[in-house]
DNA sequence: TTGTAAGCGTTATCAA
DNA sequence: TTGATAACGCTTACAA
């Protein structure tokens, strides 16, 4: 674009190129060397050159390449965090406590989704190899098994979260004691006098579904008294689940209570029981194991066990950053535990 | 440490290191020229040398190093997404939407996020462009012109969303068209009997704040009849809000309905509303100009402006790939529509 | 205190 | 069809 249409090489300024530390060494007299050694505060050179290269950046613009960097240094200040969607509330706070974790420690945090795709998931896995990240954060997907495979062979760091991967030794995990949530929250709905309870859940297969099926298990057979449970399929379909829903709630042995294994299903479940005209929590209880934003928004105000995702964040970062910096303990697997809050959703006492 | 303590290069096995193309090139017994070609689906191999390379690239779990790819290509496929905050809804669909898009490209979505923060902004974007990213899809903060500027000298091509900064013209733009939709629904407002208008908002600086109190003034202005408009500054702080909040409904001349400029301030004003017991729409109306997840689960629903964020992500995404492909057309302004959604929490007719 | 040069992994060019 | 090599931007060990 300068006078017939590309400039050579040799031809002066209009340069579409970011400047290199070629550049500023040229424009401030001196060589690579010793521009690297003032941008790396190396305190071997004077000041006279200092100053003459730090003009230089700043005349340039110039702001180093990371690629080279990473390719130099055989690492690369990058930390990956794989979701499986990026609409829930808090997944969104996590990838918020992680950047922002991850920004004070001159990290890049980058975010990749596998949507509820195993295949997905280590394609994009890969990808972040590729970009040679020093790190992972993983909320699991429903099959981790290739991924983490693949993970510990390509010897990258990896912490697990949320997700609890059971029988998994080789990562640390940092995951919320739903288990104990459902247990406590179990016996306590018995206590005010609820005697059918079921859980709602989208993915009957996952490993911690089960785990939760047990926990409810377990709270309802240890108290007898004629107590029952149940499970709800809610598929991944709300116009479908009216209907699911509309069949359970109305047939004769209809539970008094539900527990909402996510927050999208709580909404399902909201909307349906109003549509249905069922009044909570005269008819119906509810109770969402994972809190929304607007928790306090609906009437009655939703019960709900408040993840703590920030926590979480904090505490997976923490291990993380020492895998990343070559410790070699032994993994360990850390489970936080939620506050449950019972809120007008819930009937107490009879 | 070349011999003493680390086992010397040649040793067997153990490395930590990831694969390269040499390492595949040696174990296959070819050039890394061949490996590079086969890899690029270049036509010049024999099918039995194509045959060892790829046995190779799969014993060896190579996977290529974006950042050597980057560097040689003097391009990296990655785009930068800036946010003010990942906890809103509709940015968490952008980011999702454009994720999508980016995937199916084959280029890495990387979200940096601004915290309404310009510094913050410019020195993370600064990073973007260290990484060499392509190209650049921002929703400016409240004070974008530093950070354009900067994009605009390191010649990144780069789409605003989201939210209009108005004169631009050295960038495509992609914005919702809040003023229309302000107007719009204050004349609807209007005609069904309200005549006091209340814009509650929470950046009273940003530019398109002006834009929309400009749009409320038309509306009402044009309207005669003793209609009146005002504007609530909600500042960033919950708790302070209530009183702010309370002070202005309790006041002789309260509005009859309020424009809540976004979701958060929505949610206050639904919790205020409620502690104050003030009930809607009788003694107040509600519109909403973000459309939270959860505004069908309020009672009454919340009437709130749909806005089109997946099509302004299709859009941005389009308009910005063409930009990184060299396109140097005049930028375009590109203005979305949004849908009111009347709703339940606001009262028509008198 | 400063300059020089090797090497990181990849691709394109050129020679064989 | 294949192999060798230069170049991309940066850091660092070593020489001056």
């Amino acid at each position: 674009m300068r006078d017939d249409d590309a400039a050579p090489e040799s031809a002066t300024g209009n340069r579409r190129k970011p400047p290199t530390i070629n550049d500023v060494a040229q424009r401030a007299g001196v060589s690579v060397g010793t521009v690297s050694n003032v941008l790396n505060h190396r305190s071997t050179v004077s000041a006279a050159r200092r100053e003459r290269v730090l003009q230089a950046v700043d005349e340039l613009g110039f702001s180093g390449s990371m690629l080279a960097k990473g390719m130099r240094a055989q690492s690369n200040s990058l930390v990956g965090l794989c979701v499986p969607h990026t609409a829930f509330a808090n997944l969104a706070a996590l990838a918020d406590t992680l950047d922002e974790r991850a920004v004070g420690a001159d990290y890049e945090l980058i975010q990749v989704v596998s949507r509820y795709d195993s295949r997905r998931e280590l394609s994009r896995i890969r990808r972040l190899i590729a970009y040679r990240a020093a790190g992972l954060i993983i909320v699991p997907s429903l099959d981790p098994k290739p991924v983490l495979d693949h993970c510990y062979k390509a010897k990258l760091p990896t912490v697990i979260i949320n997700r609890l991967v059971p029988d998994e030794r080789r990562f640390d995990q940092v995951t919320i004691d739903h288990d104990k949530a459902i247990y406590d929250a179990s016996r306590q709905l018995l206590a005010w006098g609820h005697r059918h309870i079921t859980l709602a859940v989208q993915f009957p297969a996952l490993s911690v579904t089960r785990q939760r099926i047990d926990s409810l298990s377990r709270a309802v057979g240890g108290f007898g008294g004629g107590a029952r449970w149940g499970v709800l399929e809610c598929g991944l379909d709300e116009e479908r689940f009216k209907d699911i829903f509309a069949s359970h709630v109305r047939r004769r042995d209809a539970p008094s209570v539900i527990i909402a294994s996510n927050s999208t299903v709580t909404s399902w479940i909201l909307q349906s029981a109003r549509s249905l005209g069922i009044r909570m929590p005269d008819d119906l209880s509810l109770l969402s194991l994972e809190e929304p934003e607007w928790a306090l928004l609906t009437e009655p105000q939703l019960s709900a066990v408040l993840q703590p995702t920030r926590e979480i964040g904090r505490i997976a970062w923490d291990l993380l950053l020492k895998r990343v910096e070559g410790s070699a303990e032994e993994p360990v697997s850390i489970r936080c535990e939620g506050r449950i809050n019972f809120r007008g959703s819930v009937a107490r006492g009879t």
